[in-house]
DNA sequence: AAGAGCATCAACCGCATGCGT
DNA sequence: CACGCATGCGGTTGATGCTCT
């Protein structure tokens, strides 16, 4: 083959412009099965007329599930901004940085608002506004520069995704003398999420729903610890100074939980340390990322659908039910991923097995290359798998 | 009410980069 | 090392909706 650059996609008999919301769901039901191993293969095995390119685009701006929808907030303009005036016109970078944001959104958002909000600040210099963002190293950036300054070195690290601006893990569950903990551990790359001792994770969930927060840095060290201090008794179901390691397929020795604290006397501090080493395998990252993208996702469905409660066909019920399902998936594929409290029989670990057996094959995907949409229409698979999303759909 | 101008944002295009052979 | 390929990234475009006259 001659040198030079293969056409990204066949430009004949290809699809191109807006969407439809067939298209749409095609693409997700594909995704939400088999993943996106390769772009360039997917819509002719997905059955869409579109390029790769194109489907990744769209995928990727649109369709993925942990987008969040919606206008910017003041605290994400002034993020952006602060973020282009260091890094400049890298959009997925400073994307990288503002979860469920993505770096055509922002490069949008850029072109179309702050350029022209700054361009009008520097004309009139004594504005409120101008102000406060040429102050933006100061103490007015409050926690969003602090998480910047931070990461710095992150920044320049290509490799490793950076802390998330605003990752602010402050809990209300949180002992009060954590102060100087907390700086201990900003100092070490480490943070802290504190959460009441259930072995179910139940209340994971909730706090971390309590947080508006996004995964931490893969150069940190999470630990997860919690406190009984409200609990009668405390459920050691895990072993004092137990510790373990994940075996899934795709993470093998960088997990391990321990039962550090267990005074059950006391009642007073029970705690469980999910500790993950600076060096550990990238894959456990992508886990918590899926995770807490997940917890992301569903924040945002419930939001949207509390927004749009009025004007939408889905009723109290229906929301409620579709939380309660997010709820209960996160926290059971998280105790799967665990090892806490695996359940056979549970739907979404089954589909996650379903989908790893299918990424296990060498070769994968491990079908002939085609969908037979007769046996396997994946709009109504995606609709018996799933349940509609009121953010994908409005 | 109609049309011109403007704003917004999804989508495209082409180059850059990284990886496998 | 050279090459081919897949993907990522940033600039740009064009369709659509909104506002103003």
């Amino acid at each position: 083959m001659g040198r030079g650059r293969a056409p990204c996609c066949e430009k004949i008999g290809l699809k191109k412009g807006p969407w439809t919301p067939s298209e749409d769901m095609r693409l997700m039901a594909y995704i939400q099965k088999y993943g996106h191993g390769n772009w360039r293969a997917l819509p002719k095995q997905a059955g869409l007329l579109r390029c790769g390119k194109s489907c990744r685009l769209r995928w990727i701006n649109y369709l993925r599930p942990d987008i969040k929808r919606g206008n910017f907030t003041p605290e994400e303009e002034e993020t952006i901004i602060k973020l282009h005036g260091l890094l400049g016109n890298k959009w997925s970078k400073i994307a990288s940085r503002l979860p469920g944001r993505t770096d055509n959104e922002i490069k949008n958002v850029w072109n179309t608002h702050l350029k022209k909000r700054l361009l009008s600040k520097e004309a009139d210099p004594s504005s409120e506004e101008t102000k406060e963002t040429s102050s933006s190293f100061s103490s007015s950036a409050g926690s969003t520069l602090s998480s910047c300054n931070q990461s710095e070195g992150t920044i320049k690290d290509e490799g490793a995704a950076p802390a998330e601006p605003g990752f602010n893990l402050e809990s209300p569950h949180e002992v009060s003398n954590k102060t100087e903990d907390r700086m201990e551990f900003q100092d070490s790359s480490m943070e802290l999420i504190e959460i009441p001792f259930e072995p179910n994770l139940q209340d994971l969930w909730d706090v971390l729903e309590d947080h508006d927060q996004s995964p931490p840095s893969p150069s940190s060290e999470l630990v997860i610890s919690s406190s009984t201090a409200e609990q009668p008794k405390p459920k050691p179901s895990l072993s004092s100074s137990s510790s373990f390691s994940s075996t899934t397929s795709t993470s093998t020795s960088a997990l391990n939980i321990q039962h550090a604290q267990c005074k059950e006397e006391q009642g007073e501090q029970s705690e469980v340390m999910l500790e993950i080493p600076n060096e550990a395998n990238s894959d456990v990252w992508d886990m918590l990322d899926d995770d807490l993208g997940c917890l992301e996702s569903s924040k945002s469905t419930v939001l949207e659908a509390q927004q749009n409660e009025a004007t939408e066909g889905f009723g109290q019920e229906c929301k409620r039910q579709s939380h309660e399902y997010f709820k209960q998936s996160w926290i059971t594929d998280l105790e799967y991923e665990l090892q806490i409290s695996p359940q056979e029989g549970d739907h979404l670990l089954s589909v996650t097995k379903d989908i790893a057996a299918d990424q296990a094959e060498p070769g994968f995907p491990s079908y002939d290359g085609t969908l037979d949409f007769e046996l396997f229409d994946p709009i109504v698979a995606y609709f018996q798998n799933q349940p509609p999303s009121p953010t994908l759909f409005s």
